[in-house]
Order: C-alpha cells, then structure tokens, then sequence
DNA sequence: CTTTGACTTTTTAAACAAAATAGTCAGATA
DNA sequence: TATCTGACTATTTTGTTTAAAAAGTCAAAG
C-alpha cells in the first residue's frame, strides 16, 4: 500500500514537473538564442544568459554540462525546422527542377541564421568550436540526401540525365557553400546587408538554374540522338 | 669633342652592362622562386635567397626595394606565363566550349604554382598580402575578360543562350574559385596530395560541363520554341 | 529535484622583453 | 658610375609573465 501509494504519487509528480523543467529548458534556450544571434558564441558568456533570465550561473550547468552543448542545443533547434521545413515544403511540390530551387532558398534562410548565430570572422575560422564544423557536415549531408533522392526522382520522370545522383549532390552542395564563401569573402563586416544579401540569393538561383538545365540538357540530347 | 666621348662611353656602357643586371634579376628571380615554392612567403626570409645566390641581403635590396616587391615580380612571372599560355591555346581552338574546357585546365596548373607560392593556410588567409590578394583580383579580371569573348563567341555561333556575358564570366568565376576553396577545406595539409588534386579537377571539369551544358540548354530551348 | 554562493581551473588579454627579420646607408670595389 | 657589402636601425614576430575574465565544480540549502 506505501508502495502503492509512492508509485502513485510519483506519476503525479511526474506529470506535473516534467513539463516544468522542459519549458525551463526553452526559457534556457531562448535566452541562449538571442545572446548567441547578437553577439556570437564567442561574445556571449554563460554569466550573462543566467543574468537574462534571473538565475545563477550554476543553474545552467544544472541543466546543461557545459558552454558547448547549450549552444549546440540552439542550433540544433535551428537545424531542425530547417529540416521539417524542407520535407514539408518539399513535399508540396511535383517537379524535381523547382524542388532544387525551393531546397536552395529554404537553406538559404538556415545559412543567414547560422551567419549570426556563430558570427565567426572568416578570418577566425579556425577558431571555431569544432561542433560548428560538426554541424555543418550534419546540415550538408541532411541536404545531399534530400538533394540526391530529388535528382533520382528526377531522373525517373524523364527530365535529367546523369549517373551518379549522390555524386551529384555533392558537387551541387560544394558548389552552393563555395559561392556562399566567394561573396562572403567581399563583406567587410561581419553581417550581410540587405543588399549583399540579394546578390547572394540571385548568384545562387542562377547557378542552380544552370546546375538543373545542365542536367536537363544531357537528357534532350540523349533523346535527340 | 669631349662630350661627345662621354655619350660614347655611356652607350657603349649601357650596352655592356644592361644585360647582366637583366641576367642578375633573373638570378635573383629564381632563387626566390625556389624558396617562395618550396617555403612560401613567411617563411623565407631575404637572408635565405642572398645566401643561396652567395650575394649579400643589402644586394638584394639593390635590386628590389622590399620583399613584397621581389614576390610580387616572381608572381607576376608565373601570372605572365598563364595568360600567354591561355591566349595560345585558345587561339588554337574552333569552339566556344572547347575553349572553356581549356580555359579551366590552364587555370588550374596556375592555381597550383600559386597554392605552392602563397603557402598559406587557409585560416592565415586575412594574413595574406595585400598584393597576393590584387594578384587574385588581377588574375580574375583577366579570367573573366577571356571568358567573356569566348562566351560571347558561343552565342553568336548559336551554341549558348544568355542575357550578360560578363555577369555571367563573373558568376563562373566565383563558382570554380568556390569549388576549389572547398577542396582545399578538406586538406588537412598545405600542399596538395595527388589524389585531391586529381578530385579537383575531376569536380571542376563537372561543374563546367554542366555550365556549359545549361547555357546550350537555353539555346535549345528557344530554338525549340 | 532544483538552486545557489563560494570555490577552483582554464582560457583569454595585456604588458613587456627577447629574438628574428626587414630594411638603410656610408663607404669599398671594380 | 654601377654594383656590392658590413654594420647599422627599425619593425615584426615570438615568448614569457602576470592579471583578469570566464568556464566549470560542489557542498549545502530550500
């Protein structure tokens, strides 16, 4: 009956203070979130997060054991409606070309807010925390493998030709970051403007446009012959 | 009478002596095209080269005002080469996208030399000379204006389709120099193994033919229409 | 379970000294 | 007169020490 008694009293408990902590953790991360996109992981101490929120510095480390992966938390939040914004928007869509095109500027929109979020001078590349680099490899091979089913499907409905999709993929993907890192490599200051950012975007449509009708020239020559 | 001895005298001077500090240059030239390559700008110090000419450093000095100055001429010789080489072969060729092929092979044993002659790591770049940066805006310029021609070239013998040959040579440009600064990411090392160098130019020989492909795409499809 | 103040450890920054290298120059040499 | 050099100065880089800042720990308390 004690034991009863305990077990019950235990669902309670878990009942009502599971949620709690999880929206503490939110609160956490929120506060990580805006410190992290205003100043960089660099310019942003632990110290200041807890003086956000009105709690100890000890307390973060309650709930997260270290510096690293807070900050891997906020962006992992990040990469993850990244994620599920592209299968959903994917989804929405019949035609392999305009599917590149949509995958091209929903990662356009996680670039910028990874732009801020690490705040990275080029220069200071090196520096940057290894899980950065971590997450990157994570961001690019979530996108070669959409990209690569995108370009098989593709394939199968008769409008590309090639032979090696994954192959592809890889490619498409360095070519994008590269132009990513040309036109960054022109900005002085650490963020983009309004206008550095436009020609970003436009480089790289024109580049995918060039990329799809590569790929769909291959095919109507195919057909041709 | 005596001036004109005097004019004699001098031509006959210049005559003699205007060809060795020409040989002498070049001397100088090579051995620090030697340490330059084999080292790279840091860490070759002007000691080095005199010692390796049996010449004192302040000789050196006779002859380049500064260091950045011998580089610079050393750079310069490679750069001159690689234009030269490039008009050539062109002048050689029929099509517009044979021509581009080309165009890239060339660039990419140019891009080598200088990958030896910088020897910079990719997070010392912001270290990087001003006048290493100017050579790469010149190389570009030069670059983009042959690709311009030869683009141009392409449509009027009906092969391309496009609005803006330059912004067009620009965004090539930007696209191989991009896939070539994500190769060089994954290099653990400074120089270059076979093996990554035969991946890079297999990725931009890719990247091209689908550059070329889309732009005979547009044509296609208008002639199609 | 959660929170915290007080603590230790590690990292970064500043200041200074020492070493290395770039760059100069008066005078020698041919 | 053009070329070259040893001996110099100026500048840059590197190393060292110390102080400050920030990360990270923990016993004790609510």
């Amino acid at each position: 009956m004690l034991i009863e008694d305990n077990y019950q009293q235990q669902i309670d408990k878990t009942a009502v203070t599971t949620p709690e902590p999880e929206r503490k953790v939110d609160f956490i991360l929120k506060a990580a979130q805006k410190r992290l996109g205003l100043y960089g992981y660099e310019k942003t101490t632990m110290q200041e997060i807890a003086d956000d929120i009105c709690m100890s510095k000890a307390s973060l480390y309650y709930y997260y054991p270290d510096k690293d992966s807070l900050f891997r938390a906020v962006i992992e939040n990040e990469q993850k409606e990244f994620s599920l914004e592209l299968e959903k928007r994917i989804a929405e869509l019949t035609e392999a070309d305009t599917m590149i095109m949509e995958l091209v500027d929903i990662r356009h929109t996680l670039f910028r807010k990874f732009l801020n979020l690490s705040k990275f001078r080029l220069s200071d590349e090196y520096k940057a925390k290894p899980f950065l680099n971590e997450l990157y490899i994570n961001i690019r091979s979530i996108e070669t493998e959409i990209l690569t089913t995108v370009l098989n499907k593709g394939k199968i409905s008769g409008i590309f030709q090639f032979d090696d999709a994954t192959e592809l993929a890889h490619l498409f993907s360095d070519l994008l970051q590269g132009l990513r890192i040309m036109e960054m490599k022109r900005m002085t200051r650490l963020e983009m403007t309004e206008t550095e950012n436009d020609h970003l975007i436009k480089v790289l449509r024109e580049a995918t446009t060039l990329f799809i009708n590569g790929l769909k020239y291959n095919k109507l020559q195919l057909t041709i012959k």
